[in-house]
Formats: structure tokens, C-alpha cells, sequence
DNA sequence: CTGAAAGCGCTTACAG
DNA sequence: CTGAAAGCGCTTACAG
């Protein structure tokens, strides 16, 4: 039926090794045997077979992205910055949209994907520190997104929500903010990079000599618009004093500003209020927001130079854990124009 | 290394092709026997190796999608909605993203991926009717998501272009619209999807007694924010007239959108607005977007039961085309409550 | 119901 | 540089 390496080693007239070799860019080869099998491919419209390769070779040159859904910004961004990673090595990605919730993580480590691919990049919200054991448990090659607290028994890559939340919430004190809201999202479980963000928002309030108010950490329940319009609508009507607002992701951020605005206040005049994600919509909010950017290709091209590194290297290898930077982008709803500061970090 | 069917078989004490009906569901096995084998698999922790099962049957489980881009967010959410349409037929989706443009719809018929999946989804902007050649070259099984007139050569999935934006600027001018603008994109290259939609624009508008007004046909650079932006500054600055807007879709309206508000104009009380796509932000909106809602979930599941016939049925199997329903949402933009109206259509 | 065997298309030691 | 041959793990006629 369709064309095989056999056909093309009959039509060029040379073996079946030998086109492999020209296949799989062999070096030593008479520039002439290349050309003569080349042309037979062409020829033949010759396409090797991917299921017998990686039959052969025990690698499917595809790896897995596991993620709640699609259809939140943050991880279809997330998802695009990862396959532009992996298509310029050459691998292909299959996401797995799993859901929420701490049931369905755990149920996508036990994948029916999972000998698909040789490896798996997983944005975890909810796994903790004593997941480090069922994580190791599985035999894929894994690298995990997000802060989640394994101190060096699995690569991951983190980011930098202390030092971005920081920066945020000394850019609002900067602007002249002296009562600034951290809207802090928690889903049930345990999400640890709110906690890393309200330590950067604390930091920040301590260092400029105020006091950290509990009563402006207010919690929503769910990292969405509707959490953020819900939060604001209550601590509206319990009076709450402000004049800034960190929100610990863009979609709170927004759905937070669109309720202030409906109650008359004007942003950045009233309320000054900063994000974190850089999500493409940020600049096309009115008014543009300001937001942390947390360098969504870097985290990409981190986790996909792990994970390759992890498939060479096998279990044996030390797990490595990189931190990637973030930068401040200033906006309308900071009261800044369309300049950007920037503060990067990079540990490893 | 792994385990094999062949453990299974030595374990289980029983031959290779008992266990192997075992895993294929074949009906004809004594229940002693089945759980006999099932606790092989168990206790081994066997998992059927895909490339091999794939080399053999010549299927892989994985489909493709072809799309722009996944940050687009109406890419995204069809992508999820194929996605969970496929997971329920037991198939993987690999989304390959080939940019916008003519070239990489092109290029992206001839992918690396190929090879690697059982058929494909295509979401086609620039395809015309004279490419139905090309199309039907693709050894693959393809179903083409879009409106490209190719007239029964080539399965396809459209969705109430005409229809529904009829139904939308109906509703405008329902509500006391007379001079109601159509905020067309065209991207350079031909996109049917705009001809239709201002077709059922025309219809409109001539069937409530109006004269059709080629000044109130602004056509945007590209389907994005900034493309309705623009244009709806643009219009501003000419001075043209109007107090109602249907976008060709939504994110063009509430670039469009963000525009009056910036210069004063009220909405719905000075311009009325619809869009299309009912995109999951068109609810957050600031005032919530009115939109036609094509039903993704049916062009996905559409879109995968045509594939998955045709990837059974061969090539000689009739093209089928079928046109999904959809439903318009009213919500603030156009001056209604949150009630919905409903008007659905199918064809095949 | 079950077993022994062929073969899917490739890569890779092993010989030359 | 090149060829003949084994084998990756599975499914499926073909026999029993």
C-alpha cells in the first residue's frame, strides 16, 4: 500500500541500511549515493513510518503537556509557548486537558497517554510535597510546572512569584498607595504560588514601613474573573478602605476592576490595581492592565530542555529545579503610561 | 524492560492471542479466563506498547487539528471542545498550530505529523474552492472545518454564517437600529466566513425595508481587538453615522467596543452591538457582549464522527458536508437583559 | 475457545 | 561505505 524504506532501497538501487542512513543524516556517505537515494524518496513520496520508528527505537518524539483545561488564558498561552518550544526541536505535543481538582491530577499520572510519549511537562495546582513518592512512582520522564514543594526529587520549573508579587506591590507603594488589597485566590487545596505571591506582597508592604493588615488580604475562590468580580463585590460592601489592589492573576485582576468601575470608581484615579500573568488581553483591557510577566517562553523553553535532558539522562540523574525570571509591565490601570520597568531574576 | 504482552501470556499461563483478545474485548472468553489474565495485567502492570499496536492495525488513536494559533481564543475554545469530543471516543488530539496565513495553511498539508495520526481536522481560512485538488492529494483522511466552497469534493463542517448574522443584525434592528455599521475583516486573502456573514447582514437590512449601505461596511485588517480598534477609530474620525454594530465576530466588537466607550458613545444607549462566536469572555465584557453562538461543541463533535467515518469508510465514500445551528445570545451590548433567544438551524 | 507463526516498517549490531 | 538479518511488541489469519 503505502511506500516503505524497501521500496525506496529497490527503486535507488541500493540497500535498506544504507537508506536509513541517508534518512537518519548519517554522515559518512558518497555524496552521490545521498543524492541517488534522495531522489528515490522524492520519487516515491516516500515518508517514513512513525509507529515503526518508534517501535524500533523507543521514542515516539512526542511528548505529553497535562493541564487543566484549554480555554483559561493562562494555559492556552502556557500550551502555545510550549509547542513552539518543542516544534523547533522537532517533537510534536499532546496536551491533555484534564480538568481540575486534586482527583484529576492525580488521575492523569495514570494516563491513558501516557506510553505515547516520551515524556511529560504537568502544571500541577495541587500536588504537594507528599506527592514526591507517586510522582517518582511514575516511569515517564516527567518535569513539573509550578510550585509545588519537592525540594529536589523532581525537576521542575518554578517562577518568580515572591520577587514578581514584590515588585508589584512596591510599584503601587511607589505610585503613593498606602492601602493596597491583595486578592488572593485558594481553590480548596493548596495553591502554593498564592502563598509565595502574599509573602512578596508582605515583603513589600514591611519594607516600606507599613503594616501588614489582614483585613486587606481578601480571599476568592476561584483564580477567574467571576472570583475576582465576587471578591470585590463583597469587600465593597463590608466598606473595605483601598486604593490599590494587587490581584494575584490577571482574570481576578479583571474581574475585580470591572466591578469597580460599574461602582463609580475610575482606575488608576481611585483604585490602582496590578495583575500577574501578562495575558495577551491585559493590553486590550480599558484600561490596559499592569501585570507582572512571567515570561511564559522562558518557562517553556525550560521545561522542554529538562524534560529532553531527563529522557537522555534517565531516573538516574539528579533532579534540577530553574527558577525563571519575570518583568513588571506598567500599564494604564498603575497610573504608569506604556513604559516597562523591568527586573529580572534567574536562579537555578 | 517493560512488560510485555508476552509476560502476560507466561504469567497468566495462558498463549499471546488469549491475552490479546483479553485487551481487545474480544466476546467470546470464559470469565475464568479473563480474570485470570486480568490479574496478569494487574500484578505486572502491563500497558499495551501503542507503536507496536499502531504499526500493526495501521491506526494510531491520534487525531490531528490544524489550527492558527492556540492563543487565539477562539481557537482555543474549539480546540477544547474537540478535544473532549475525541476523549470521549477514546482519541488523543495532537493540535498542530501552522500560524495565519495562506503559505502555512499550505505547508501545514504537507506537516511532519502526518504519519502520525489516523486523519485531521483543519480549520482553514484561505483554502478556495480551487484547491479542492490539493485537498483531496492528502493520502490522509480530512475534514475541513470552514466555510471554503468546495462542493462535495472534500468532508466538511460550516457553521449558520449567513443565518446567524441575520438573526444578529434581526435583533438590532429589532430593537429601533437604522443605521446598523457591518464590521467586515478580510485578512488579504479570501475568507468565505466574512462574504457569508455579510450576506445575512444584507438580508437584514433589505427585508426590514432598508436600503443596504455600502458606507456602513467597514472592512478591519485583521479579526483581532486591534483590527476593530482601529477600524472603529477610523470611522469615528470620518464622522460616519450609526447606532448599531454587528462584528463579524467578537473580538473585533470589543476592540470596537473599547473605542466608543473611550470616546464618550454609551453602549447600548448610543450604539448597539453584537458579535459572533460567543467567545467565554463576551460574559465578562464590560457590558456584556450580545453574540451569536455558533455551538462548538457540535462543530467539534460534527467534526470528529465525519472524520472517524470517513477514516473507517476509505476514499471512495461521498463527501458529506453538514452545517450546524446556532443561537443568539443577548446580553447588555444590545440592550437586553440576560434572556436568551433562540433560533437554531441544521442542515445536512 | 486457544496456540504457533507471520509480519507491520523500521533501526542496528554484525559482517564484509 | 554497504548488505543480510534480527527483532522492537503487537494483531490476526490459520489451524486445531
Amino acid at each position: 500500500m503505502s511506500v516503505t524504506i524497501r521500496d525506496v532501497a529497490r527503486v535507488s538501487g541500493f540497500s535498506i541500511k544504507t537508506v536509513s542512513n541517508v534518512i537518519n543524516g548519517h554522515p559518512q556517505l558518497r555524496p552521490e549515493t545521498r543524492q541517488r537515494v534522495e531522489d528515490a524518496i522524492e520519487e516515491l513520496g516516500y515518508r517514513p513510518n512513525l509507529s515503526a520508528r518508534n517501535l524500533r527505537s523507543g521514542r515516539s518524539g512526542v511528548i505529553g503537556l497535562i493541564i487543566p483545561d484549554l480555554t483559561t488564558a493562562y494555559f492556552a498561552e502556557l500550551a502555545d509557548a510550549v509547542m513552539r518550544t518543542a516544534a523547533a526541536r522537532g517533537l510534536a505535543v499532546l496536551i491533555e486537558p484534564i480538568g481540575s481538582g486534586r482527583e484529576n491530577e492525580l488521575a492523569a499520572l495514570r494516563g491513558q497517554h501516557r506510553h505515547m510519549v516520551d515524556g511529560v511537562i504537568y502544571s500541577s495546582l495541587t500536588l504537594g510535597a507528599g506527592d514526591a513518592d507517586l510522582l517518582k512512582s511514575v516511569d515517564t520522564p516527567l518535569v513539573v510546572l509550578g510550585d509545588t514543594s519537592f525540594d529536589g526529587q523532581v525537576d521542575r520549573i518554578t517562577m518568580a512569584n515572591t520577587a514578581g508579587a514584590r515588585a508589584a506591590t512596591e510599584h503601587l507603594l511607589a505610585a503613593g498607595r498606602r492601602r493596597v488589597l491583595a486578592l488572593a485566590a485558594h481553590e480548596g487545596d493548596i495553591v502554593a504560588s498564592a502563598e509565595l505571591r502574599l509573602a512578596g506582597y508582605r515583603e513589600a508592604i514591611e519594607a516600606a514601613g507599613l503594616a501588614f493588615d489582614p483585613q486587606l488580604v481578601c480571599y476568592a475562590d476561584s483564580w477567574h474573573r467571576r472570583g475576582g468580580a465576587a471578591s470585590m463585590t463583597k469587600l465593597l460592601e463590608d466598606g473595605v478602605a483601598f486604593d490599590g489592589v494587587f490581584a494575584f492573576n490577571d482574570t481576578l485582576a479583571l474581574g475585580a476592576m470591572r466591578v469597580l468601575q460599574e461602582s463609580g470608581r475610575r482606575i488608576p484615579q481611585d483604585v490602582a490595581i496590578v495583575g500577574f500573568d501578562d495575558l495577551d488581553e491585559t493590553r486590550y483591557s480599558l484600561p490596559a492592565l499592569s501585570t507582572v510577566n512571567p515570561r511564559r517562553d522562558d518557562i517553556a523553553t525550560a521545561a522542554v530542555e529538562t524534560l529532553l535532558r531527563r529522557i537522555e539522562g534517565g531516573p538516574e540523574l539528579e533532579a534540577i529545579e530553574i527558577e525563571t525570571g519575570f518583568s513588571l509591565e506598567i500599564r494604564e490601570s498603575s497610573g504608569g503610561s506604556d513604559q516597562k520597568a523591568t527586573s529580572a531574576t534567574n536562579a537555578a
